[in-house]
DNA sequence: CAGGGAGGTTAGCGGTCGTTAACCTGAAGG
DNA sequence: CCTTCAGGTTAACGACCGCTAACCTCCCTG
C-alpha cells in the first residue's frame, strides 16, 4: 500500500486546495488570492511553486489520469491469469475507492478539461483513452455478448455512475462509506449485466 | 405533444446559444460578447432583453428543473393505476430523451448551480430535490427491499448513469440515438435491481 | 560569519469583462 | 407626417484578475 506518514509539501498542500477550488466553483470563479489564501500565503506566492494558474490545472488532471491508468494497469497485472471477472471487480473496486476518497478531483475530471493547453488537453485525452480501453477489452471478456461500441458506451455511462458520489449527501445521511462502495459496485455490475443483449 | 412550428424569438435563440457556449467553456470562461456574436448582434444588446448574463444562466436551470419536474409529474399521472413498472420506464424514457436532445442543458444542470443568485439557487434545489423524491417512490414501488436512504443513492447514481450522454461520442461512432437510448434504458433498470438486496 | 537561495511580502501594470450611457434607426399607429 | 418605441450600435467606466517587479527575511552551508 505504501501508504505516506510524512508531512505533504507545500506544493501538494496547494495542489489539494486548488483542487477543492476548483471544483467548487470552477477554475476561472477562483483567483489565485484564494488559492493562496487557503494555504495561508498570500496570491503571488503561489508563484515560487508553479508557473501559473494554469499549471496547477494541469498537474492536477495529469495527475489524475495517470493515477487512474497506472492504477488500473496494476490491477490487471497482479490478477493475471485469476479469472476476467476478478479483474472487473477489482477495477470496479479501484474507482469507487478514487471517486469516494477524491470527489474534488473526480469532479475536476471531467469539467475543466477544456480549459487546459493543448499539449495537455492531448496527454490527458490519451490517458483517459487508454483507461476506457482497458476497461472496455475487460468487460467484454466477461460480457462477450457486447459489441465494442456498446461496451464503451455502457462502460462511459458506469463512469458515470461511479462518478455520481458527489451527488450523493455530503456525508451527513448516506449509510457509510463501506455501504455506499458496496451498492455502487452491485450497481455497476448490474447496469454491465443488464448492457448485454 | 404540442411541437412548436414558429420561428423561436430573440430571447429563446440567446438562450439556447448561451446554454451550449456555458456547457462547453464554463459560465465564467464566456463573455457576454461571445453570446451576442452567437446570435448576430453584439454584446451590450443582450441587455435589452436580460437583466445581465447572471439573469440568462437562472433562467436556464430554473427551466430545465422545471421542465424535468412537469415532466415527470405527467408521466406519474398518466399512468395512474397502470403499475409502477411502468411508471419507472415511463421515467427513465423521459430523462433519456431530455440527456439526448438537450445535451448542453444537461452539463450545466449540474455543473453551474452554484453561480447561481441564493434565491434562484434554493428553487432550483427545491425543484431538483421534488423530482428526486419522485423518483424515490416509484423506484422504492418497484423494488421494495430498498430501504429509502439506499434508494435516494441509487437514484441519484442512475441520474449520473443517463447524464452521461455528453461523454459518448459526439455522434460519430455510437450505434445510433435509438439503440443508445434502448442501451442506457436496460442499463438503468439493471442498476436499480442490482440495487437492491 | 559571510552569503546565497528558498520562500515569502506588497505595489502595481495590463488586459479583460460586465455593465451603463448615449445615440441611432426603422417600422407601426394615430 | 410626426411620434414612439423596440432593438440595435459604439464608447467608455470601474472592477477584477493573472502575473511581474522589487524587496525582505530566515536558514543552511562552506
Amino acid at each position: 500500500m505504501a501508504t505516506r506518514t510524512d508531512a505533504p509539501t507545500r506544493r501538494e498542500q496547494i495542489l489539494k486546495e486548488a483542487a477543492r477550488l476548483f471544483a467548487e466553483r470552477g477554475f476561472h470563479g477562483v483567483g489565485v488570492d484564494e488559492i493562496g489564501a487557503a494555504v495561508g500565503i498570500s496570491g503571488p506566492g503561489l508563484y515560487r511553486h508553479f508557473a501559473g494558474k494554469d499549471a496547477m490545472l494541469a498537474e492536477l488532471l495529469v495527475g489524475i489520469s495517470g493515477q487512474l491508468l497506472t492504477g488500473a494497469k496494476r490491477r490487471l497485472a497482479e490478477a493475471d491469469g485469476g479469472g476476467a471477472e476478478g479483474v472487473l471487480d477489482s477495477l470496479i473496486e479501484g474507482h469507487i475507492d478514487f471517486a469516494l476518497d477524491d470527489r474534488p478531483l473526480i469532479t475536476l475530471h471531467d469539467r475543466e478539461l477544456d480549459r487546459l493547453r493543448d499539449s495537455d488537453r492531448k496527454m490527458v485525452r490519451q490517458l483517459q483513452r487508454q483507461y476506457v480501453e482497458l476497461w472496455v477489452g475487460v468487460v467484454r471478456e466477461v460480457y462477450p455478448g457486447l459489441g465494442e461500441p456498446a461496451a464503451r458506451s455502457a462502460v462511459h455511462s458506469v463512469f458515470g455512475l461511479l462518478n455520481s458520489t458527489p451527488h450523493l449527501g455530503r456525508g451527513g445521511s448516506l449509510p457509510g462509506r463501506g455501504a455506499t462502495a458496496e451498492l455502487l459496485h452491485r450497481m455497476a455490475r448490474g447496469a454491465f449485466a443488464a448492457a448485454e443483449v
